[in-house]
DNA sequence: TCTGGGGTCCTAGGACCC
DNA sequence: TCTGGGGTCCTAGGACCC
């Protein structure tokens, strides 16, 4: 049992011998049911009953405990839906929280970055990480992922599942079979040798394999009776080219055959689209509504372009009308959008809200009942902004101070504090979170209190 | 009454240029 | 006087992921 993080490292590096067969090896480090492990976390009367935590709205279900998929409650499925058979076992439901559930991620990430090494570790969602392995010995493979789930564990109480293998893809298949069958894997899934890769490749099903889809499996089974990875592995990449998406289909067929087709990703990569959207908590056919909605996601997008220094060129809005409600079958209702290409690229919150505004005066017919709206900015360029623009007028370079100091204050209290006034103060048209735990970990008055 | 949000990569095809 | 071939850039849309 890993107890220091000096023991750990001795023990690591203690052979270093040549790795022979694979010539790289990944793991994947998964979050078990991670929004509900959160939850968990700071209440432990509910371990081992069943709990789930709803999408934004309380929309959907989007994590479910072990306890809650045994009832048979589904994933992504509607709330209102899952609801009878929730309050007749008795379930434990929660609104997101992302503020614990970033922090707690944060935790995760850098204990596996403490033990693993910064430059080995690719960090894949809130609740996934991708380790590069490629260094160790394959026979000390298994020991060093076990260490990393229970150094995990003991750090910040979250529970990991791991995949090791060659490729990407190949983890991903273990780290799903190490889930399926807790109880003999005890959640550590090592894939090092031709059979045991080819073993794993027989019991997955084609659309359990990570870049296949519910398209591509359909049309896999459909078209050339495909039903597992195994089948899928012999197929030739020409196939993959043809029929999975071109290079990606290529990558996909080379990854099941252990050639390792998808590199570790830069984490700096700055991103090259950034989208705010939402779901209002009831519908709208108010523009007023439908604009301080828009301003106040433009605030928010206009945050994140700034924290990656970066400027947009184009902006658009999107709302999407309320669909005829047939009951059952969920309408998507249809969506109308526009853009603006800026004259300049801009960082600052009040450059985008102006044009943002406009374009629902263009998108909006009175009558509609609105459901959803969302802005995204693009063609993002370097801030040239942040250094100072010899170029600009003084006061650009005062804008960019005071978007900073903004930034500063929102984030430091977490809360939008300050706001600018388009965004409105009332805000009928705001998400319903009405089972939210608190915010143990971020904010003073909500800290866990030991009684 | 009630179905999330935020991304990525890739291809095809049209416009335009020489 | 009857119409090539190659290149780039852009957009729309399809597929995927958690």
């Amino acid at each position: 049992m890993p107890t220091t993080l000096q023991s750990i490292q001795t023990d690591l590096f203690a052979h270093h011998t040549l790795n022979t067969g694979y010539r790289s090896m990944y793991a994947i480090v998964d979050c078990n049911n991670f929004y509900c492990s959160c939850e968990r976390l700071f209440k432990p009367h509910l371990d081992n009953k069943p709990v789930v935590v709803l999408s934004n709205n309380d929309g959907c279900i989007i994590s479910r405990s072990d306890e809650a998929k045994a009832l048979g409650v589904d994933m992504a499925g509607p709330y209102f839906m899952a609801k009878p058979l929730i309050k007749k076992h008795d379930v434990a439901v929660f609104s997101s929280n992302y503020n614990l559930y970033g922090d707690l991620s944060m935790r995760v990430m850098d204990t596996l970055r403490v033990i693993i090494g910064e430059e080995n570790v690719e960090v894949y969602s809130v609740d996934e990480a991708f380790v590069d392995l490629s260094i160790f010995p394959t026979q000390d493979l298994e020991r060093i992922a076990r260490d990393m789930r229970e150094t995990v564990e003991q750090w910040t109480g979250i529970k990991v599942s791991i995949g090791v293998a060659p490729t990407k893809v190949l983890a991903k298949l273990a780290n799903r079979l190490s889930k399926k069958n807790k109880k003999e894997t005890d959640c550590v899934m090592v894939l090092d040798t031709e059979e045991k890769i080819r073993a794993g490749l027989e019991k997955t099903p084609v659309g359990d394999i990570w870049g296949v889809g519910h398209q591509y499996a359909k049309k896999l089974k459909e078209q050339w009776f495909i039903d597992d990875a195994l089948q899928l592995s012999k197929m030739s990449e020409e196939f993959g080219r043809m029929h999975l998406g071109g290079v990606v289909g290529v990558r996909l067929i080379r990854e099941l055959n252990g050639i390792a087709s998808k590199d570790m990703q830069d984490e700096l990569v700055t991103k090259k689209m950034i989208a705010t959207t939402r779901m209002f908590g009831s519908p709208v056919d108010n523009i007023h509504d439908i604009k301080e909605a828009v301003a106040t996601y433009t605030s928010r997008a206009a945050e994140k372009l700034r924290r990656q220094y970066s400027a947009a060129s184009i902006i658009s809005v999107f709302v999407v009308a309320k669909g005829e409600n047939h009951n059952v079958t969920f309408n998507r209702g249809i969506t109308h959008s526009r853009y603006t290409i800026l004259p300049t690229a801009t960082a600052f919150t009040n450059e985008l809200i102006k044009p943002a505004v406009a374009l629902v005066d263009h998108l909006y017919k009175k009558g509609t009942q609105y459901k959803k709206a969302g802005v995204m900015l693009s063609g993002l360029v370097p801030d040239a902004s942040i250094q100072g623009n010899l170029f600009l007028p003084e006061t650009k370079n005062n804008g960019r101070l005071l978007m900073d100091m903004i930034d500063n204050i929102n984030f430091s209290q977490r809360d939008d504090v300050l706001k600018f006034a388009a965004s409105g103060t009332t805000r009928d048209w705001k998400m319903r979170q009405e089972l939210r735990s608190p915010r143990y970990t971020t904010r003073w008055e909500e800290l866990y209190e030991v009684k």
